[in-house]
DNA sequence: TTGCTCCTCACGTCACGTGAGGTGGC
DNA sequence: TTGCTCCTCACGTCACGTGAGGTGGC
């Protein structure tokens, strides 16, 4: 979007043009009541009408992502977006490291051993060796979340007659899009600043939502005649 | 779902247990809703207790059906089905005939042109082009809300530098899943009574469902790393 | 008798949309 | 000057969720 020389913002109705090729539900009714709740502050120009200068336009876009893509809540993402505020504006270096394993965005980190695998998922425990052999799930003895819900889902799976070495494709498919994903941000991945770090992290959840939608679409399309 | 042998309902915790393999977003208080609304009628027993019978948890999974997968209010659902409880109750045979590719369900019935599709997901002509080569999308001329979903999905995929001969895998792998979903139907669908189609239509969405959370679980497991 | 399930009714909430009535900018 | 964009403020709406207070069923 090309600005006028003589302008470095957008007013509000500009910004909705800029945003709804990628945002289908935004409006103008919607970018007011985020200000509303406190979610952006766009300036003013003397008579009242808001100025979007660019960072005020990626962070719009930033809350309509993480809305559309992680089906965020407003309140948890204003909470977190000041809590980013808070911490410095992308241009630290000197915190400490974080430990690799520790979720920096405050996921409830799920942690089960075997048994409570099992009682969670209802999976017997011939059936949970039977998706470790094929590599569903990869047996660490201690599972998380994404463990729960492969389990689960194994599960049902298993209650309609399939098999676990069925499920095996699932895990090569997942493979090769995981190499797919890997290499498209392998440019922004090798730099070591932590911005880098958190630009990656935004992709990547950027490409599993895409990867659902793609692999959605065209499963129903297939099945069209069953459904 | 084994019902005792003195009742021929299920009470609305039932119903519950019943759906929520189907429709993770059914609550008691959503089914109370929908009956506050007029969109279901359950009959009571004396004490006030809501009977469902099968009829009535037919209606609902059609309901929660057209909400999910069509998006539709629930305005326009009991417009619907008000239209369809006057034409008749499912057992009529005088009809003619409905032509092979009417949706039997009351589906909305997406229909673009290529134009059409193009504007919808900000897709290049070229762009929609290769995704038909690839198999993608099956170029009639004449595209449904799948299709919407794929052309939408793909169209942010290529903004990350995703190419469209990528996207083939999809295509493989959808082609897989939907040959083992077939196969696991098959005994059921070739039987020829309606109860067997809306049977197998039952279990291949179960199976669409299922599909979605193991492919996600793996997908997220493989790639926590960059999440 | 004891939980457990179910009931109603009022109110709350989340994420906006609508419309009246008015002012500002090329 | 004339549309067109933008403004506020009050109210509406859609699809539920919550919680109090109470009754029913194995």
């Amino acid at each position: 979007v090309p600005l006028s020389s003589s302008r470095d913002y957008l007013s509000i109705g500009e910004v909705l043009d800029a945003l709804r090729k990628e945002f289908d539900d935004v409006s103008i009714s919607k970018i007011r009541f985020l200000e509303a709740e406190g979610l952006i502050s766009p300036e003013r120009t003397g008579s009242g009408y808001r100025k979007f200068y660019a960072p005020d336009v990626a962070r719009l876009r930033q809350i309509l992502t993480l809305q559309r893509d992680h089906f965020m809540p407003l309140k948890v993402i204003r909470d977190r977006l000041a809590g980013m505020d808070g911490a410095g504006d992308g241009t630290l270096a000197a915190e400490p490291e974080p430990s690799p394993d520790a979720q920096s965005n405050g996921a409830p980190a799920v942690e089960l051993d075997r048994a409570g695998l099992l009682a969670e998922s209802g999976l017997s425990d011939d059936q949970l060796s039977g998706l470790e052999d094929f590599g569903l799930i990869k047996e660490p003895g201690r599972y998380d979340e994404n463990d729960v819900v492969i389990a689960k889902a194994a599960r049902r799976f298993l209650d309609h007659g399939v098999e676990p070495r069925h499920l095996r494709m699932y895990r090569q498919f997942v493979d090769r899009e995981a190499a797919l994903f890997e290499q498209i941000v392998s440019p922004v991945a090798h730099k070591q600043d932590p911005e880098a770090s958190r630009e990656v992290s935004r992709s990547v959840k950027e490409l599993v939502s895409l990867s659902r939608q793609m692999h959605d679409g065209a499963l129903r399309a297939s099945l069209s005649d069953l459904l």
